[in-house]
RNA sequence: UUGGACGUCGGCAAGCGGUAAGCCACCGGGUUUUGAUCCCGGCAUUCGCAGGUUCGAAUCCUGCCGUCCAAGCCA
């Protein structure tokens, strides 16, 4: 056995609790053959960044312990699922790096076992139907303080329950007129304990079963015995079923299972601006805030992948924030660090001008286009180098010209010199205005001893500005992204206000006029960039051409001198 | 006043009776043809609070305080 041989899940120091709880399961001769974990969604939304944490700890574990984690779909409610959302799952899971070609599960497959099952509690005098109605069952639970009371059918005998089970899988009983309740304890202090549900009646269409069933497990009856079916040693799981813990053991335990897994649960994930309940997210969707399910905004897999995120960055991130009880928010800026860390040594650099001012360089011969070496990634040599066509007009970015400039300011300025990145020095000699004395070209003149950025003088430049030739650039379609949401804390909106009133109206700017290097129209879409000075952006997955260039900025670059801006 | 879980730096998080790791953020300084990167330095005499046990406590005990979960025929 070899722990944590996969480096990319080593801890700095010791291991998480989990792990500690499998290491000593192991030691104490707990776990049979290997460690079996599974990840079981419900297909009835998209995954979001909070199952990628679960995702990788569980099959994370598995590659440790050299075991295996299954992927299996918790379909058990079909008024909620779709084959749409078990098809997005199992292209980001894989996505993700994990369950490349391995079979997929799922609890559906296990329906008959599950009715078995039930039939054999009913036969021990564990289960009976409940012909009370909903409201009659919520009524007669209690509460947390208060103890419930028996059901009037509680003490059916055997051989009615088995026959109105059979009437209620039969079809002859509509929806909510009966159900299969767990015969436990309805003064029991855990709730979960107090008769639960385990089949209910829905006649609805399965999406994988189609109208074979109108009788469906609860979660409660059916996980622990999928697990159990499934040879699962730890079923890893987040903190508010802590609860259901006793419930789960009581299932398996009432009736012939092979095996009994052990539930551990963890704390889920939770980010900085933005929510991650699939109520919500499945509401911004269907209500069009955003555009879809991967809309880069979104804390979806399939959005931070049209983000520009990378599957490394992802899985990184799930490791760095660790595995804890503590219920947790990341800073999303501790994801967005782990992104620019990565693309800072994987990106080619480019040059893009997203708020073009135009610049015309009176010494420089018209219509002469000399072409400029610049390297792809100062970082890294093996990243070579590309041609960058250069001419007497180019385009700079408006942020760095000021007329009247403050202290410190050190790009472009009546009189001033600044380097053109790969390019030469040039000094600003004339702003041109419109009638309204808005800035629209500058004059400039640039030393033709500086080219490739230095001067055989010996003369220093503070500023290094980038630009795009305007005869050769192409125009592109820039969309900047910023938090969804205005409200650091989600859980923590004023009193009466709903989580729609934090949305950020900038969360999506987008900018059509912007032009970019040439070279740059025909990246593959996906294809990630650090346009110099600003941050990370990639080619959209599903808008980009080279007729109609389309990017995301997945993240900006640090910026101090907009602190120091900040300050003043 | 029910049961369960959890409280270590602004945010994550190690620590498991021998004297507070690391990362992010933040603050200084250096290098730089990206105000990026990189490099160097700073950043919890204290672990929710109060007692107790011990030569020694974030770690053990007691009591308090705070937060989260639970009254679906959702998962």
């Amino acid at each position: 056995m070899s722990v944590n041989s996969n480096p990319e899940n080593e801890t700095k120091k010791g291991v998480d609790f989990i792990r500690q709880i499998i290491n000593e399961d192991i030691k104490a001769g707990k776990v049979p053959q290997c460690v079996q974990t599974r990840f079981p969604p419900e297909p009835n939304g998209y995954l979001h960044i909070g199952h990628a944490k679960s995702i990788c700890l569980n099959f994370g574990i598995a590659e440790d312990y050299e075991g295996t984690c299954k992927l299996r779909f918790d379909d058990t409610n079909p008024s909620k699922e779709e084959q749409e959302y078990v098809d997005s799952i199992v292209e980001d899971v894989r996505w993700l790096g994990f369950n490349q070609d391995e079979k997929i599960y799922f609890a559906s497959d296990y329906f008959d076992q599950f009715y078995a099952w039930a039939i054999e509690l009913i036969k021990n005098g564990k289960a009976y139907v409940d012909s009370q109605n909903a409201q009659q069952i919520r009524e007669t639970r209690g509460t947390p303080t208060v103890t419930g009371t028996d059901s009037p059918f509680r003490n059916r005998t055997v051989e009615e329950n088995l026959e109105l089970f059979e009437k209620m899988k039969n079809g002859e009983f509509e929806e909510g007129e009966c159900i299969l309740r767990a015969k436990i304890d309805m003064a029991h202090q855990n709730m979960n304990m107090r008769d639960p549900a385990m089949y209910r009646i829905r006649k609805a269409s399965h999406h994988r079963t189609g109208d074979k069933w109108c009788i469906y497990p609860m979660y409660d009856f059916a996980h622990g015995y999928e697990d159990a079916i499934e040879g699962i040693t730890h079923s890893i799981c987040t903190l508010e079923f802590e609860n259901h813990r006793p419930l789960y053991n009581w299932f398996l335990e009432n009736v012939s299972a092979p095996c009994h897994p052990r539930q551990v649960e963890f704390a889920r994930l939770n980010l900085t601006y933005t929510v991650m309940s699939k109520r919500r997210l499945l509401e911004l969707v269907t209500e069009k805030y955003v555009n879809g399910w991967d809309d880069p905004r979104m804390p979806t897999i399939s959005g931070f992948r049209r983000r520009g995120y990378t599957p490394s960055s992802i899985r990184r991130f799930a490791r760095e924030i660790g595995v804890a009880k503590v219920n947790s928010l990341v800073d999303i800026n501790f994801l967005q660090f782990i992104i620019r860390e990565e693309l800072n040594e994987t990106a080619d650099r480019a040059m893009a001008v997203l708020n073009p001012l135009k610049v015309v360089i009176s010494n420089y011969p018209e219509g002469q286009i000399e072409m400029m070496e610049g390297e792809n990634n100062p970082g890294d040599p093996d990243a070579g180098s590309r041609e960058i066509p250069f001419g007497r007009e180019i385009y700079i970015e408006q942020d760095d010209f000021m007329e009247e400039p403050p202290k410190k300011f050190f790009r472009l300025a009546p009189g001033k010199e600044v380097r053109l990145k790969h390019a030469y020095f040039i000094t600003c000699d004339e702003v041109v205005k419109d009638e309204k004395g808005n800035v629209i070209q500058l004059n400039c003149s640039y030393d033709p001893a500086t080219r490739g950025g230095d001067s055989p003088d010996g003369r220093k430049v503070k500023g290094t500005l980038h630009w795009v030739s305007a005869e050769k650039g192409k125009k592109a379609e820039v969309r900047l992204y910023d938090n969804l949401f205005t409200l650091e804390n989600m859980d923590e909106m004023e009193e009466g206000k709903d989580y729609k009133d934090y949305l950020n109206p900038e969360s999506l700017v987008i900018n059509t006029s912007c032009i970019v290097e040439p070279s740059l129209v025909d990246a593959a879409p996906g294809k990630s960039f650090q346009f110099l000075r600003q941050g990370y952006f990639s080619a959209d997955l599903k808008d980009h051409s080279p007729e109609h260039p389309v990017f995301n900025r997945t993240v900006a670059l640090k910026d101090s001198w907009a602190k120091i801006q900040k300050k003043n």
